[in-house]
RNA sequence: GCGGGUGUGAUGUAAUGGCAGCCUGCGACCUUCCCAAGGUUGACGCGCGGGUUCGAUUCCCGCCACCCGCUCCA
């Protein structure tokens, strides 16, 4: 969309590769496979588990545990349904659509001049009766089924956030500028959920709502947070080249937003967003006091009057995020071997070591000499309350092959020479290099090398 | 939801109206010991449901899932 790109589109890996790499090593899964699966729901395997966890572990020690002004949220994933008139979710998504038999487009019925016409081909009588799409997903409330105690998932966490503005910050003891953050599912009954985990039915969002004082500052603090948000794709690895943030003109964003900023990273379909970050005025909160009739303003002792705060958002996709991670760190790599010049290839996932699902592996040079194997599963035991450690046992090449491919940054190799002076072999996953250190400069050498636990 | 395509072990694939073969991976054992070494061996498959047929993984129909577009935008 943007004008003068400069990056080279083309995808590095294809879907192919990532989907059959994340069954087979046990990241993501389609769900209720034996079943015949079920569109857009996914589950996530022993590494992948760790993976996704790791991703919004990340999330929140930047967002909220380093900061004393970002206070912790969960709130319920069934709210009152009011809550979704007052968004606007039960306006928007119950629009009547009509399709096109002829030219295939799709129209709102309240935006069409006639419903026997079709406004892009012409055609006549083509357009397909007017028909609900609620894209909430409903379910009820008690044993008994009907309209009376019919209620929502909720399509996004931010609002638990916003009804509760009033109560979180009576409670915390805090007064704008501050946020409120949490990390949780929503669902959406999308149309077409596809491209993997990128869009799905059930999904999680981590989000900040950010809350501000209108005393000038609001743009300056949403650039704040462009910019920390910056930091962490960065921090954490994200190749700059498949990352843009990409700034919504005043057409593209909503009435009553000032500012708006969408993070899309290059998948190998194109771009995909992964976060929005938004300048939100007044407008949440101004319906949720208009709707309910409570009063959501803040008091400010300087000036002894009330006010509501502006809102400063970042909503990010923590599945499509995790499924970012697992396609910027897939490399397949060719390498020729020096000695030889045979060409050999390895998949490799070159994961942030924060991020890994593995940060060690240990393994005995020899499966059958149990003096190797024992040391080799001390050292393991040693390292596990520390790092994210796997013990593992076979021939060597395979074994680093092995965890090349499931992203474990360093391997360390238990030898002869382990017996006789302590020491031991490091291997380092991205330049496979090898260093040998005493036993005893191993746990500072790992923190050096994998950030501390 | 609409249009087009696809569906064979965990992965990538081959063939077939009558035994489904292979690569990689996974497990066990032997041997070796520093980058997918060698040997022996094992487990696992025709997406689901109907129909045609003596017999269907193969042909037909329906469903489901996936992929590409429309749509959606965490």
């Amino acid at each position: 969309m943007s004008s003068g790109e400069t990056t080279d589109t083309t995808p590095r890996v294809t879907m192919e590769e990532v989907t059959a790499l994340a069954k087979r090593r046990g990241f993501i899964f389609q769900s209720s496979e034996i079943y015949g699966g079920i569109g857009g729901f996914f589950d996530y395997g022993p590494l992948g588990a760790i993976l996704k966890r790791n991703v919004k572990d990340a999330w929140w020690r930047e967002t909220v545990q380093l900061r004393d002004d970002v206070v912790a949220f969960d709130s319920s994933i069934i709210m009152h349904p009011q809550t979704w008139v007052a968004s606007g979710h039960v306006a928007a998504f119950h629009d009547k659509l009509v399709d096109c038999k002829n030219c295939k487009h799709r129209f709102r019925a309240d935006h069409l001049p006639s419903l026997d016409k079709c406004p892009d081909c012409g055609m006549r009588d083509m357009l397909t009766e007017p028909r609900n799409f609620n894209l909430m997903m409903q379910t009820s409330i008690g044993p008994m089924e009907d309209s009376a105690n019919a209620a929502y998932l909720r399509p996004e966490t931010a609002q638990g956030m916003f009804v509760n503005f009033k109560n979180v910050y009576q409670s915390a003891r805090k007064r704008p500028p501050f946020g409120i953050a949490q990390i949780g599912k929503s669902f959406r009954n999308e149309i077409t959920p596809g491209n993997f985990t990128f869009r799905v039915r059930e999904f999680e969002q981590a989000e900040l709502e950010y809350f501000v004082p209108d005393d000038g500052n609001d743009i300056k603090v949403y650039e704040e947070w462009v910019t920390a948000r910056k930091k962490w794709y960065s921090d954490y690895g994200v190749r700059e080249d498949r990352l843009r943030f990409y700034e919504l003109t005043p057409a593209e964003r909503p009435h009553y937003a000032k500012a708006g900023t969408d993070v899309e990273y290059l998948f190998p379909w194109g771009w995909g967003e992964l976060e929005s970050i938004a300048h939100r005025g007044t407008y949440d909160l101004d319906a949720h006091m208009k709707l309910s009739g409570k009063d959501l303003r803040y008091f400010d002792e300087a000036s002894k009057a009330h006010y509501t705060p502006i809102l400063i958002e970042s909503s990010a996709g923590m599945d499509r995020t995790t499924l970012t991670m697992l396609i910027d760190a897939y490399e397949n790599e060719t390498m020729v071997d020096p000695e030889n010049g045979k060409e050999t290839k390895r998949v490799v996932l070159r994961f942030h070591p924060k991020i890994a699902p593995v940060q060690v592996g240990v393994f005995p040079l020899a499966r059958n000499k149990p003096e190797l194997v024992e040391r080799a599963q001390r050292i393991e035991r040693g390292l596990r309350p520390f790092f994210r450690t796997q013990y593992d046992e076979g021939n060597v090449g395979q074994l680093y092959r092995r965890q090349d491919e499931i992203g474990t940054p360093a391997c360390i190799m238990v030898d002869y020479d382990t017996l006789t002076d302590g020491s031991v072999t490091v291997r380092d996953r991205d330049t496979m290099r090898q260093d040998r250190l005493a036993d005893d400069r191993l746990a500072g050498y790992l923190a050096d090398r994998l950030g501390l636990p």
